[in-house]
DNA sequence: ACGATGATGAAC
DNA sequence: TTCATCATCGTA
């Protein structure tokens, strides 16, 4: 045990964490921490916003359009990423939510010190090749709870960004969770 | 305000 | 096979 870990208890989160409604997961993200595992050591940043989607219903989240080849993830297990290039320049990072063939995910969308979906990809050198991989030591990406309590009233919730397309009723649902850092 | 840039799904 | 669309970002 290094000196970080015994200063404060450092959980990885199980499957069982991302086993529920990913508008719960979603929240409960924020101030977790995705390690990534590179140079030998994990790196590990602090989760500051998310984004939900939830369901073939979810006219935002892509699983409205069923089961697909890029959707398939989606329908697979938790705790599993989901992967894929927006705008023909961004991967998105999705970790898969809820149980098999219930489709859902949580997007990451900033990392402390790291603000924007796109920009968390290019910092973490995250890319296609991690889609459908498990949180893990192996894939090289994982959750760790590192105590850092976020309390619920430094919680923002909005609307979902750039989903104006899935229309009155999806795009206003407040699935977007950020910790307000003022 | 706008162009970059390519996978995806739906139409034909 | 073609076409419109897109969970964005950097530059102007």
């Amino acid at each position: 045990m290094n000196k970080e870990e015994g200063r404060k208890k450092v959980k990885k989160l199980a499957v069982s964490f991302f086993g529920k409604s990913p508008v719960i997961v979603a929240e409960k993200l924020l101030g977790k921490f995705l390690v990534r595992k590179h140079a030998g050591k994990g790196i590990a940043y602090m989760i500051t916003e998310t984004e939900a989607y939830s369901g073939e219903e979810d006219l935002a989240c892509h699983a409205s359009k069923g089961r697909t080849i890029r959707t398939e993830t989606l329908y697979g297990e938790p705790a599993h990423f989901y992967i894929y290039l927006c705008y023909g320049m961004h991967y998105m990072l999705n970790i898969v939510t809820s149980s098999k063939g219930h489709p859902s995910a949580v997007l990451i969308r900033a990392l402390e010190g790291i603000v924007g979906p796109g920009r968390v990809t290019k910092s973490l050198e995250i890319s296609k090749n991690l889609n459908g991989k498990e949180a893990s030591a192996k894939s090289g990406y994982w959750f760790e709870d590192r105590g850092v309590k976020i309390d619920k009233k430094s919680i923002l919730k909005t609307s979902r960004i750039g989903v104006e397309y899935a229309g009155p009723v999806w795009s206003k649902k407040p699935w977007r969770f950020i910790v307000d850092t003022t």
